[in-house]
DNA sequence: GTTGTCGATGTGACCGTGCACACGCAGGAG
DNA sequence: CTCCTGCGTGTGCACGGTCACATCGACAAC
């Protein structure tokens, strides 16, 4: 009934050390596997840890060590699908790995508050920071304000320093502009993301790459922002002119809502155009028609980048880790023309 | 080129004491503005803290304070659309609040699993923990264990202690199943949600509850996993049986598998039968057909949870917030019969 | 004039770790 | 026998804040 239990303080080292008959120092080496000590008193130390439950106090070792052993993850996606699947993967391998993690999001990609949200992180200490920002300008930010924390960003790397990794956007987006062009389609239109996203610049390059290299005219690109109300509305008025075949949408939402677009203004997906998106999220397998892809191993990119950063962080060279093969998926949205 | 930068100690509480020529525990109270403290003093103060672009010492605080000021989410949706939306704003909410957030993900849910994972966010000292479980299991775990921080879940209530919200799912599964009546449906089939979920529970209730205050007869439920190819697969075989002429899907995503294996069966929707979902996903809109849904407010729901926590952080009286009421979004998946 | 109260500030201890250093002891080299 | 080396362990301090308490002057009440 009393306030007992808020007064109890945690055991700390020394009451362990007490218990132990040992000195605190000797109790932290045990904690910190310290290479000479004894067996013996290795294991009356832990038997006082666990007759304790001691915890060690995460807050006073990272102010002794100024390190928090938290890794923070920067995102400026909102609720895209590919980022958010990578964020839970990169918890679970940091977590593997004995770090924290931290996440922030960003709501705007000013740079200013790019900047106070890295300095934000770096108040708290963390260790390193995985950045899911894939926009140009986040990435020139960071190049250009020498964050005193190791950092990884997951996109396309546009320059050779600072590391980055990413699955080849432009590898996949060649991959099914040329699936386009094996079909027999000669105008293809492109639906790309919004032009300050890296990786909406890299498939637009892919597909780019792809007429070039096949001879092929290029039409001049929609500029989109990702979501499925602006795909369906650019249906809506592409289905007035005809001077395209077929039409790769930068990411499947788009393509989804393109799709509904055309149906709406009564073309028919593929008889009348074939249109192909990009991500292969969860129901791109289940629309009507199910929709030509290219498939992402968002957990895997994940998983390399806290790879990645965890060998920054502990000084090691970085793995070398082969680019990510995207797979193209083919269904039903696409047809020969 | 040498070290310098890596050994350069950041500025401490002391070092702007001596800079503004007053004792470290002036400098304390002008950041934690202390009201008796002269204006002129406080400036100077300032000053040295701007001079030096000195930034508290979390850690340090942390230690002494053993408060965090970091808010835990836990976790155990994989990917599911509701809570991936409403963790952003949880996130916002609790920036906004001058919080931290620390996120930990849970691949399973045996006790065990949990039990190690709220230790870790104690352990880390977090000062609340938001609980993203929608399964039943983690409830009775967390309310088992005597958690020793405060903490607040995002699902039904299923019994009225322990503090948790959410949407009020049980009507806005009563609001399209008694929509679908309305429409003269008279055979109805629920598709619902995975047993050990809560939401799948509260689903499938005011489902139940709709057909019983209409005196319509219920078919017993087809247990799914939320997925939209299991969705698919269901549709396949139901297209066999005829003996309903609507499905309530306890998922959007599901709804739309299961479109997919009527449409793959030969069955028309809404011709032959109307399929209608939960959660409206961005892309529900712009499936064929579009899928008539519940909407829900998963970010507002984020906020929420936030604003309970921090009352009870504080101590004080949770603030009276009313259900969030899902709202019915008709679109052209459900027809009269 | 003495005492009490209050505002503004300083002093020192303490939170729970890790690190640098010291110490005793054993064993091998000279 | 002395010296050196390395192992196993202990001692004290530092990390960067906050808290409890002391101090000191001004001013009001008696």
């Amino acid at each position: 009934m009393s306030n007992a239990s808020e007064r109890a303080r945690m055991p700390s080292i020394r009451d362990v050390a007490r218990l132990a008959g040992v000195s605190h120092q000797t109790v932290s080496r045990v904690l910190n596997d310290h290479p000479s000590i004894r067996p013996e008193t290795k294991a009356r130390v832990l038997d006082a840890i666990s007759v304790l439950d001691y915890r060690p106090n995460l807050a006073a070792r990272a102010l002794v060590t100024s390190r928090s052993n938290t890794l923070g993850i920067l995102s400026a996606t909102i609720g895209e699908f590919g980022p958010t699947s990578s964020i839970a993967s990169i918890e679970d391998a940091a977590r593997a790995e004995g770090y924290s993690v931290s996440t922030l999001n960003l709501a705007s990609t000013a740079p200013d508050t790019i900047g106070a949200a890295v300095r934000q992180l770096v108040r708290e200490h963390v260790d390193g920071i995985v950045v899911l920002a894939p926009q140009v300008r986040v990435f020139h930010v960071l190049r250009g304000m020498a964050v005193s924390v190791p950092f990884v960003t997951l996109q396309t790397a546009s320059g050779s320093d600072g590391v980055s990794l990413s699955a080849d956007q432009v590898a996949g987006a060649r991959l099914i502009t040329e699936h386009l062009i094996a079909l027999g389609h000669t105008d293809i239109l492109h639906l790309a993301g919004p032009q300050d996203w890296i990786e909406a610049e890299s498939r637009m390059r892919g597909y780019l790459d792809a007429l070039l290299d096949a001879d092929l005219p290029t039409l001049p690109p929609i500029r989109g922002d990702w979501t499925a109300d602006f795909g369906y509305f650019a249906g809506q008025e592409l289905a007035r002119r005809r001077d395209f075949t077929a039409v790769f949408a930068a990411n499947d939402v788009m393509a989804i809502g393109l799709m509904h677009g055309f149906r709406d203004a009564g073309l028919g997906v593929p008889q009348d155009v074939s249109v192909v998106g990009f991500d292969d999220v969860p129901v791109a397998a289940h629309v009507a028609p199910p929709l030509t892809t290219v498939h992402q191993d968002f957990p895997e990119l994940g998983r390399r980048a806290v790879q990645i950063l965890l060998a920054q962080i502990r000084g090691e060279g970085a793995p070398e880790l082969g680019a990510l093969a995207p797979e193209l998926r083919v269904r039903s949205s696409s047809a020969a023309r």
